[in-house]
DNA sequence: TATTGTTATACTCTATAACTATA
DNA sequence: TATAGTTATAGAGTATAACAATA
Protein backbone atom coordinates (compact mmCIF):
# COMPACT_ATOMS: atom_id res chain seq x y z
CA UNK A 1 0.00 0.00 0.00
CA UNK A 2 1.23 3.08 -1.17
CA UNK A 3 -1.21 6.11 0.02
CA UNK A 4 1.16 8.82 -1.25
CA UNK A 5 1.09 7.11 -5.02
CA UNK A 6 -2.24 6.83 -5.12
CA UNK A 7 -2.86 10.12 -3.79
CA UNK A 8 -1.01 12.30 -6.45
CA UNK A 9 -2.78 9.87 -9.17
CA UNK A 10 -5.95 11.05 -7.70
CA UNK A 11 -5.15 14.69 -7.88
CA UNK A 12 -3.40 14.30 -11.41
CA UNK A 13 -6.88 12.70 -12.32
CA UNK A 14 -8.81 15.27 -10.63
CA UNK A 15 -7.06 18.08 -12.48
CA UNK A 16 -7.42 16.28 -15.97
CA UNK A 17 -11.41 15.97 -15.08
CA UNK A 18 -11.83 19.32 -14.00
CA UNK A 19 -10.04 20.69 -17.47
CA UNK A 20 -12.10 18.42 -19.69
CA UNK A 21 -15.16 19.13 -17.72
CA UNK A 22 -14.61 22.90 -18.37
CA UNK A 23 -14.12 22.46 -22.13
CA UNK A 24 -17.43 19.96 -22.49
CA UNK A 25 -19.65 22.50 -20.44
CA UNK A 26 -18.42 25.46 -22.48
CA UNK A 27 -19.35 23.18 -25.95
CA UNK A 28 -22.52 21.98 -24.81
CA UNK A 29 -23.64 25.75 -23.88
CA UNK A 30 -22.67 27.08 -26.96
CA UNK A 31 -24.37 24.29 -28.86
CA UNK A 32 -27.85 25.12 -26.78
CA UNK A 33 -31.01 26.22 -28.66
CA UNK A 34 -32.40 27.23 -24.49
CA UNK A 35 -30.30 27.67 -21.22
CA UNK A 36 -28.85 24.30 -20.08
CA UNK A 37 -30.80 24.60 -16.70
CA UNK A 38 -34.01 24.99 -18.25
CA UNK A 39 -33.54 22.22 -20.48
CA UNK A 40 -32.43 19.94 -17.21
CA UNK A 41 -35.50 20.84 -15.44
CA UNK A 42 -37.99 20.33 -18.24
CA UNK A 43 -36.17 16.63 -18.88
CA UNK A 44 -36.63 15.65 -15.49
CA UNK A 45 -39.90 16.67 -14.93
CA UNK A 46 -40.71 14.72 -18.41
CA UNK A 47 -39.15 11.81 -16.80
CA UNK A 48 -40.24 11.94 -13.50
CA UNK A 49 -43.81 14.07 -13.48
CA UNK A 50 -44.39 17.23 -11.83
CA UNK A 51 -42.68 18.09 -8.65
CA UNK A 52 -41.88 21.63 -6.61
CA UNK A 53 -39.14 23.81 -6.19
CA UNK A 54 -37.06 22.70 -3.46
CA UNK A 55 -37.11 19.31 -4.56
CA UNK A 56 -35.93 20.27 -7.86
CA UNK A 57 -33.20 22.63 -6.42
CA UNK A 58 -32.15 19.69 -4.69
CA UNK A 59 -31.97 17.10 -7.13
CA UNK A 60 -30.18 19.79 -9.59
CA UNK A 61 -28.05 20.41 -6.81
CA UNK A 62 -28.49 24.51 -6.82
CA UNK A 63 -30.14 26.98 -4.55
CA UNK A 64 -34.17 27.08 -4.60
CA UNK A 65 -33.45 31.05 -5.40
CA UNK A 66 -31.41 29.51 -8.63
CA UNK A 67 -34.45 27.44 -9.62
CA UNK A 68 -37.16 29.68 -9.04
CA UNK A 69 -35.54 32.05 -11.27
CA UNK A 70 -35.05 29.02 -13.89
CA UNK A 71 -38.46 28.14 -13.43
CA UNK A 72 -39.66 31.56 -13.63
CA UNK A 73 -37.87 32.01 -17.47
CA UNK A 74 -39.51 29.05 -18.50
CA UNK A 75 -43.07 29.66 -17.50
CA UNK A 76 -42.73 32.96 -18.70
CA UNK A 77 -41.60 30.76 -22.31
CA UNK A 78 -45.11 29.24 -21.19
CA UNK A 79 -42.97 25.34 -21.29
CA UNK A 80 -44.12 24.86 -17.24
CA UNK A 81 -46.75 25.83 -15.43
CA UNK A 82 -47.45 26.15 -11.58
CA UNK A 83 -50.31 24.91 -9.50
CA UNK A 84 -51.15 25.37 -5.74
CA UNK A 85 -50.87 22.40 -3.52
CA UNK A 86 -54.01 22.05 -2.28
CA UNK A 87 -53.14 20.25 0.64
CA UNK A 88 -50.05 23.19 1.50
CA UNK A 89 -50.39 26.26 0.51
CA UNK A 90 -46.72 26.95 0.61
CA UNK A 91 -46.18 24.34 -2.26
CA UNK A 92 -46.45 24.74 -5.72
CA UNK A 93 -46.31 22.05 -8.08
CA UNK A 94 -44.33 22.71 -11.64
CA UNK A 95 -45.98 21.02 -14.94
CA UNK A 96 -44.16 20.86 -18.03
CA UNK A 97 -46.54 22.06 -20.52
CA UNK A 98 -47.14 19.97 -24.50
CA UNK A 99 -44.74 23.14 -25.47
CA UNK A 100 -41.82 22.43 -22.98
CA UNK A 101 -41.95 18.63 -23.92
CA UNK A 102 -41.92 19.89 -27.92
CA UNK A 103 -39.00 21.88 -26.41
CA UNK A 104 -37.03 19.62 -25.13
CA UNK A 105 -37.67 17.50 -28.14
CA UNK A 106 -36.07 19.94 -30.38
CA UNK A 107 -33.35 20.71 -27.82
CA UNK A 108 -32.05 16.75 -27.62
CA UNK A 109 -32.25 17.12 -31.59
CA UNK A 110 -30.31 20.14 -31.81
CA UNK A 111 -28.37 21.00 -28.76
CA UNK A 112 -26.86 17.28 -28.48
CA UNK A 113 -26.47 16.38 -31.82
CA UNK A 114 -22.58 17.33 -31.91
CA UNK A 115 -22.35 14.77 -28.74
CA UNK A 116 -24.50 12.30 -30.39
CA UNK A 117 -22.63 12.57 -33.86
CA UNK A 118 -18.91 12.51 -31.91
CA UNK A 119 -19.94 9.67 -30.04
CA UNK A 120 -21.57 7.65 -32.71
CA UNK A 121 -18.80 8.13 -35.66
CA UNK A 122 -15.13 8.73 -33.87
CA UNK A 123 -16.02 6.28 -30.74
CA UNK A 124 -15.84 2.29 -30.93
CA UNK A 125 -17.77 0.07 -29.48
CA UNK A 126 -15.23 -0.18 -26.57
CA UNK A 127 -14.67 3.50 -25.96
CA UNK A 128 -18.58 3.74 -25.84
CA UNK A 129 -18.85 1.19 -23.10
CA UNK A 130 -16.03 3.42 -21.29
CA UNK A 131 -17.73 6.40 -21.65
CA UNK A 132 -20.94 4.95 -19.91
CA UNK A 133 -19.42 3.14 -17.09
CA UNK A 134 -17.48 6.47 -16.90
CA UNK A 135 -20.57 8.48 -16.24
CA UNK A 136 -21.80 6.40 -13.63
CA UNK A 137 -18.53 6.77 -11.41
CA UNK A 138 -18.61 10.41 -11.84
CA UNK A 139 -22.18 10.54 -10.59
CA UNK A 140 -20.31 8.59 -7.81
CA UNK A 141 -17.77 11.25 -7.12
CA UNK A 142 -20.54 13.82 -6.97
CA UNK A 143 -22.39 11.53 -4.55
CA UNK A 144 -24.91 10.64 -5.85
CA UNK A 145 -24.33 7.28 -7.10
CA UNK A 146 -25.53 3.74 -5.96
CA UNK A 147 -23.64 2.17 -3.37
CA UNK A 148 -20.74 0.03 -6.25
CA UNK A 149 -22.90 -3.08 -6.22
CA UNK A 150 -26.54 -2.07 -6.56
CA UNK A 151 -28.56 -1.57 -9.52
CA UNK B 1 -25.17 -2.87 -37.96
CA UNK B 2 -28.35 -1.41 -36.71
CA UNK B 3 -27.00 2.43 -37.40
CA UNK B 4 -30.13 3.02 -35.76
CA UNK B 5 -29.98 1.25 -33.03
CA UNK B 6 -26.42 2.50 -32.02
CA UNK B 7 -27.68 5.80 -32.90
CA UNK B 8 -30.13 5.68 -30.23
CA UNK B 9 -27.67 4.17 -27.68
CA UNK B 10 -25.36 7.76 -28.79
CA UNK B 11 -28.12 10.24 -28.51
CA UNK B 12 -28.82 8.51 -24.93
CA UNK B 13 -24.97 8.36 -23.83
CA UNK B 14 -25.05 12.55 -25.17
CA UNK B 15 -27.89 12.97 -22.97
CA UNK B 16 -26.08 11.30 -19.49
CA UNK B 17 -22.75 12.92 -20.48
CA UNK B 18 -24.48 16.58 -20.69
CA UNK B 19 -26.68 16.30 -17.23
CA UNK B 20 -23.27 14.77 -15.43
CA UNK B 21 -20.85 17.09 -17.18
CA UNK B 22 -22.99 20.39 -16.08
CA UNK B 23 -23.03 18.53 -12.54
CA UNK B 24 -19.59 18.72 -12.10
CA UNK B 25 -18.52 22.19 -13.53
CA UNK B 26 -21.08 23.79 -11.47
CA UNK B 27 -19.58 21.81 -8.72
CA UNK B 28 -15.55 22.54 -9.46
CA UNK B 29 -16.76 26.42 -9.38
CA UNK B 30 -18.27 25.88 -6.28
CA UNK B 31 -14.96 24.68 -4.42
CA UNK B 32 -12.59 26.67 -6.68
CA UNK B 33 -10.71 29.65 -4.90
CA UNK B 34 -10.27 31.64 -7.68
CA UNK B 35 -12.12 31.63 -11.42
CA UNK B 36 -12.05 28.29 -13.23
CA UNK B 37 -10.92 30.00 -16.29
CA UNK B 38 -7.71 32.15 -14.83
CA UNK B 39 -6.85 29.01 -13.06
CA UNK B 40 -6.82 27.30 -16.64
CA UNK B 41 -4.86 29.67 -18.20
CA UNK B 42 -1.97 29.98 -15.03
CA UNK B 43 -1.71 25.92 -15.51
CA UNK B 44 -1.03 26.06 -18.81
CA UNK B 45 1.10 29.02 -18.88
CA UNK B 46 3.27 27.25 -16.10
CA UNK B 47 3.28 23.89 -18.37
CA UNK B 48 4.41 24.91 -21.45
CA UNK B 49 6.17 28.50 -20.41
CA UNK B 50 5.17 31.69 -21.97
CA UNK B 51 2.29 32.48 -24.70
CA UNK B 52 -0.13 34.72 -26.68
CA UNK B 53 -3.50 35.28 -26.01
CA UNK B 54 -4.78 34.54 -29.42
CA UNK B 55 -2.44 30.94 -28.78
CA UNK B 56 -4.33 30.54 -25.30
CA UNK B 57 -7.93 31.62 -26.36
CA UNK B 58 -7.38 29.09 -29.69
CA UNK B 59 -5.97 26.56 -26.85
CA UNK B 60 -8.75 27.09 -24.30
CA UNK B 61 -11.46 27.24 -26.87
CA UNK B 62 -13.05 30.84 -26.06
CA UNK B 63 -12.56 33.61 -28.31
CA UNK B 64 -9.96 35.63 -28.04
CA UNK B 65 -11.85 38.69 -26.54
CA UNK B 66 -12.80 36.32 -23.75
CA UNK B 67 -8.92 35.21 -23.38
CA UNK B 68 -8.08 39.05 -23.01
CA UNK B 69 -10.90 39.69 -20.37
CA UNK B 70 -9.32 36.32 -18.17
CA UNK B 71 -6.01 37.59 -18.83
CA UNK B 72 -6.39 41.24 -17.91
CA UNK B 73 -7.72 40.29 -14.64
CA UNK B 74 -4.85 37.82 -14.09
CA UNK B 75 -2.59 40.77 -15.06
CA UNK B 76 -4.68 42.68 -12.11
CA UNK B 77 -4.20 40.24 -9.42
CA UNK B 78 -0.09 40.16 -10.34
CA UNK B 79 -0.26 36.59 -11.27
CA UNK B 80 0.96 36.84 -14.83
CA UNK B 81 2.93 39.75 -16.89
CA UNK B 82 2.89 40.94 -20.33
CA UNK B 83 5.92 42.06 -22.16
CA UNK B 84 5.50 42.76 -25.83
CA UNK B 85 7.31 40.83 -28.59
CA UNK B 86 10.04 43.00 -29.71
CA UNK B 87 9.85 41.18 -33.27
CA UNK B 88 6.48 42.07 -33.83
CA UNK B 89 4.97 45.04 -31.95
CA UNK B 90 1.18 43.33 -32.40
CA UNK B 91 2.00 40.10 -30.09
CA UNK B 92 2.21 40.19 -26.34
CA UNK B 93 4.23 37.24 -24.79
CA UNK B 94 1.74 36.21 -21.51
CA UNK B 95 4.37 34.81 -18.56
CA UNK B 96 3.39 33.39 -14.79
CA UNK B 97 4.79 34.91 -12.25
CA UNK B 98 5.77 33.69 -8.93
CA UNK B 99 2.68 34.75 -7.55
CA UNK B 100 1.18 32.98 -10.10
CA UNK B 101 2.69 29.68 -9.69
CA UNK B 102 1.95 30.21 -6.10
CA UNK B 103 -1.77 30.50 -6.43
CA UNK B 104 -1.54 27.45 -8.73
CA UNK B 105 -0.23 25.15 -6.41
CA UNK B 106 -3.09 26.22 -3.75
CA UNK B 107 -5.92 26.17 -6.54
CA UNK B 108 -5.02 22.43 -6.95
CA UNK B 109 -4.55 21.77 -2.97
CA UNK B 110 -7.83 23.71 -1.99
CA UNK B 111 -10.27 23.10 -5.20
CA UNK B 112 -9.43 20.14 -6.79
CA UNK B 113 -9.19 18.38 -2.77
CA UNK B 114 -13.01 17.21 -2.99
CA UNK B 115 -12.63 15.65 -6.38
CA UNK B 116 -9.24 14.21 -5.39
CA UNK B 117 -10.64 12.55 -2.00
CA UNK B 118 -13.54 11.43 -3.79
CA UNK B 119 -11.47 9.83 -6.28
CA UNK B 120 -9.16 8.31 -3.73
CA UNK B 121 -11.79 6.92 -1.30
CA UNK B 122 -14.60 6.11 -3.16
CA UNK B 123 -13.14 4.90 -6.00
CA UNK B 124 -11.95 1.15 -7.14
CA UNK B 125 -8.56 0.95 -9.01
CA UNK B 126 -10.47 -0.49 -11.25
CA UNK B 127 -13.18 2.91 -11.41
CA UNK B 128 -9.88 5.09 -11.64
CA UNK B 129 -9.00 3.17 -14.43
CA UNK B 130 -12.14 3.76 -16.22
CA UNK B 131 -12.59 7.35 -15.50
CA UNK B 132 -8.62 8.24 -16.61
CA UNK B 133 -9.68 6.23 -20.24
CA UNK B 134 -13.07 8.48 -20.29
CA UNK B 135 -11.21 11.49 -20.01
CA UNK B 136 -9.25 10.35 -23.54
CA UNK B 137 -12.58 9.55 -24.75
CA UNK B 138 -13.96 12.88 -23.85
CA UNK B 139 -10.94 14.55 -24.83
CA UNK B 140 -11.67 12.65 -28.51
CA UNK B 141 -15.47 14.28 -28.64
CA UNK B 142 -14.35 17.55 -28.21
CA UNK B 143 -11.68 16.61 -31.34
CA UNK B 144 -8.16 16.93 -29.00
CA UNK B 145 -7.32 13.73 -28.92
CA UNK B 146 -5.16 11.51 -31.17
CA UNK B 147 -6.59 9.43 -33.41
CA UNK B 148 -7.05 6.47 -31.31
CA UNK B 149 -3.70 4.36 -31.62
CA UNK B 150 -1.17 7.18 -31.04
CA UNK B 151 0.38 8.08 -27.92
C1' DT C 1 -40.87 29.17 14.75
C1' DA C 2 -40.00 26.48 10.75
C1' DT C 3 -40.81 25.76 5.89
C1' DT C 4 -41.69 27.10 1.05
C1' DG C 5 -41.13 30.23 -2.14
C1' DT C 6 -40.03 34.71 -4.25
C1' DT C 7 -37.65 39.17 -5.37
C1' DA C 8 -33.48 42.10 -5.43
C1' DT C 9 -28.84 42.35 -6.22
C1' DA C 10 -24.16 41.13 -7.44
C1' DC C 11 -20.46 38.47 -9.42
C1' DT C 12 -18.46 35.20 -12.87
C1' DC C 13 -18.05 33.72 -17.52
C1' DT C 14 -18.47 34.20 -22.29
C1' DA C 15 -20.14 36.28 -26.38
C1' DT C 16 -20.57 40.07 -30.26
C1' DA C 17 -19.42 44.58 -31.83
C1' DA C 18 -16.42 48.26 -32.36
C1' DC C 19 -12.02 50.11 -31.86
C1' DT C 20 -6.54 50.75 -31.91
C1' DA C 21 -2.05 49.53 -33.37
C1' DT C 22 1.19 46.98 -36.07
C1' DA C 23 2.38 44.22 -40.23
C1' DT D 1 -5.88 44.83 -46.04
C1' DA D 2 -4.91 41.52 -42.63
C1' DT D 3 -3.58 40.34 -37.94
C1' DA D 4 -3.09 40.89 -32.70
C1' DG D 5 -5.09 42.83 -29.12
C1' DT D 6 -8.28 45.65 -26.31
C1' DT D 7 -12.55 47.91 -24.55
C1' DA D 8 -17.62 48.24 -24.18
C1' DT D 9 -21.68 46.01 -23.62
C1' DA D 10 -24.98 42.29 -23.01
C1' DG D 11 -26.80 38.01 -21.51
C1' DA D 12 -26.59 33.37 -19.05
C1' DG D 13 -25.94 31.22 -14.72
C1' DT D 14 -25.58 31.09 -9.87
C1' DA D 15 -25.04 32.95 -5.32
C1' DT D 16 -26.45 35.61 -0.83
C1' DA D 17 -29.64 38.56 1.49
C1' DA D 18 -34.08 40.06 2.52
C1' DC D 19 -38.82 39.35 2.31
C1' DA D 20 -43.89 37.20 2.12
C1' DA D 21 -46.99 33.55 2.98
C1' DT D 22 -48.30 29.27 5.04
C1' DA D 23 -47.78 25.48 8.49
Amino acid sequence: MSPDLSDAQAAELAGELREVVARLARRFRSEATLPIPQMAVLGRLEREGPSTTSRLAALEQVRPQSMAHTIGELEAAGLVDRSPDPSDGRQVLIRATARGVDALADFRRVAERWASTAIAVELTQAERDVLREATRVMRRILGEGPPRDSA
